[in-house]
DNA sequence: TCGAATTTTCAATAAAAAATGAAAATTTGA
DNA sequence: TCAAATTTTCATTTTTTATTGAAAATTCGA
């Protein structure tokens, strides 16, 4: 396969892999050009690649900086502004985890403690309701947690070794 | 609160979450209607209390079947199916990061081996893109163990216990 | 086997999400 | 400071996704 051809699949799977997740087809694919790409882009290089508006390039580029994602670059003597992406898989994955974390995690579970302030806790089917939403908050604090000792894992040689035991 | 409010509140937040993660929202609130369901539902219980039409119902419950998330029920002396979703949280996380696994994750994993092949491994910009290409497969396979390692640590108390250590 | 009850399908419609592009705002070199 | 270059905004349009509802298919008791 030619690296060009290999590229464009690449860019497009990871559209296609975002969507499915509740990402930005766009935004995703931007993310994927300039992560695969050897030196920062501007809007006018992404709009070329992507054959998109000037429009949608400026909008997701500012969605991916508030995600950390990617940040702009100052040339010397370039008017322009470039973006880049961070390389670093790792980063990004436990990056966009935080995120999403933050983002769409956390205020389901605050609106679940307030489910749980219930008038008459006798009632018929409270009892089985309070259970679902005591073990959802249970679940994502394990997720939690997980989420620290994969982090841990990867900066702690000791750890990283312990886990594979389990493997 | 009163528990009906609860339920409601509950069931629309489910849904709005699901969908910020590519789930139809539709096939969130069933899910989630059944989970807090004292007893099995029909699918006309379903459309009386999402307010949806009756091919709406039938879709997304052959969609929460084929996840895994529901069972059709058989009352006795009653024509109606009945459906039940599985309570245990934990199994239905699981089943869902399962499952997701399986028809987006595998299926990018398979297209990125392709793109290894490249004619020509020594071009410009062949090493950064075979670099991202190569890390992404090695954090899927991290992912995947990290994930071993969680229901492992559920089933055995011994493992469970060497994780909160590094909490 | 018949036929009423129930479920399933899917073309048509509606709703939601994403993209465009031109105008407005901002930036920056001269 | 000015004006060309560049970036940003956002009302409008397009595309995608989800929903409806009625017809067709299926099920099952009598």
């Amino acid at each position: 396969m030619k690296l060009d051809e290999a590229k464009q699949q690449f860019v497009n799977s990871w559209g296609a892999f975002g969507t499915q997740w509740g990402i930005n087809r766009t935004m995703a694919q931007i993310h994927a050009l300039l992560l695969i790409s050897t030196a920062p882009l501007t809007q006018d290089d992404i709009m070329e690649q992507l054959t998109i508006s000037r429009g949608n390039v400026n909008m997701n580029i500012r969605d991916l900086i508030g995600w950390g994602l990617i940040d702009r670059v100052i040339v010397q003597g370039e008017r322009k502004e470039y973006f880049n992406a961070d390389k670093d898989i790792w980063k990004v994955a436990t990056l966009i985890i935080k995120e999403r974390k933050k983002r769409e995690l956390d205020p389901m579970l605050k609106l679940l403690a307030t489910l749980e302030n219930l008038d008459d806790k006798k009632e018929k089917g409270a009892k089985e309701f309070l259970q679902v939403v005591g073990d959802i908050k249970k679940l994502s604090k394990h997720a939690d947690s997980l989420l620290d000792i994969m982090i841990k894992a990867e900066e702690n040689k000791f750890i990283g070794a312990v886990l594979k035991i389990f493997k």
